[in-house]
DNA sequence: AGTTTAGATCAACAGTTGTTGATGTAAATA
DNA sequence: TATTTACATCAACAACTGTTGATCTAAACT
């Protein structure tokens, strides 16, 4: 099932999604870079919608996992807002076009699945929610409004993918992730 | 010429897009929340295009302004930092959808604009940098990378504008200002 | 040797897209 | 009163959309 081919497929079909969106993108767009004919797509998926789901249901539980092991971990609530951080540093520098389908792509979702993505999302923001509570409770960190604080500490990061898409910077995953540290927790702190 | 039916021809315009993403959005799709005929729209607009034309290049300008009044200001790198976050708070409150074209839209610009507008861009994420050079400068600053700052600074109010479409949220964009201002001084300050 | 599998091609479909031209109307303006 | 202005309707276009079914090939399994 996971062919060179097929991998293929999936490469280009994020990139060109990423950079002219999943209404801009025609399986037509697709079978040009595959430098073959568009019926042949349908070998790998049954319909465009598949593309979207697949990827992002894939990248979507591969965060909610990280997510999950770091709540249950017993590090301080600092401690694990910098897991949170290292974790979403990771990714996007592994897998920055399905990030970017986490950031932007999960609209053009059918309504039944954007219900259920946006219902994950949710939940794992209210993760995020609670460590910073406890966090506040604890006096560890500063008494801001806590869902403020949770969306901006994940969307202080949201810029990232879109520097290493296309290897448009060089910079190195584990600089950039101790700079984005520095820069939340002293943020966050009390 | 900003007649009331034109005024509302705009706002139905750009929250479809916001929702459906500007390729998803239709002609048609917008005809029926006017109530009216397709072809009736062209007589607002001479093409689709420019209705993303005029409303990103507008709030751009907009934005544009304000920094460039607050760079010339004669306040510390850190006061200037504030009035930025000010500005963008206003706006992002006064303009959601606007502002989302900022963040998202853009892409769908033909390919000449599309490079205007990045240069555009790119020189005012030049000015936030300079500013925060300036603070390092001045040992009021962390020593961080200021590229990586600047992104930083701007992209944790970049979730802001989702919050305000649809009066998904009542919080005061005074308070709101307050508490991104305290997160992004104290992530910055030495 | 026979059969499954991954990949490819061609022509064609039904629906949707942005856009146009010709035309109409009621109110504001000159 | 005459004319411009803002707004509206209808039918139709050419181009483009995702998707299908029938068919082929060469390599990999059994």
């Amino acid at each position: 099932m996971a062919t060179d081919r097929r991998l293929q497929f999936f490469e280009e079909s994020l990139q060109l999604i990423h950079h002219q969106g999943y209404k801009g993108t025609t399986m037509r767009d697709i079978a040009t870079k595959m430098k073959c004919d568009v019926a042949n797509l349908y070998n790998f998926v049954k319909s465009k919608e598949e593309i979207l789901d697949i990827s992002l249901f894939g990248i979507n539980e591969e965060f909610q996992n990280g997510i999950d092991a770091i709540i249950e971990s017993k590090h301080t609530p600092i401690g694990k807002l910098k897991l949170i951080t290292q974790l979403y540093v990771r990714l996007t520098h592994e897998k920055p076009y399905e990030i970017s389908l986490l950031v932007n792509g999960w609209r053009h979702l059918g309504e039944k699945k954007k219900k259920r993505f946006l219902a994950e999302r949710t939940s794992y923001e209210l993760k995020v929610k609670q460590v910073i509570e406890e966090g506040i409770d604890a006096g560890e960190l500063k008494a801001l409004d806590p869902t403020l604080v949770s969306n901006m500490v994940l969307s202080a990061m949201r810029w990232l993918f879109d520097s290493f898409t296309d290897h448009k910077s060089d910079w190195n995953p584990v600089e950039v992730e101790r700079q984005i540290n520095e820069f939340v927790i002293s943020g966050v702190r009390a």
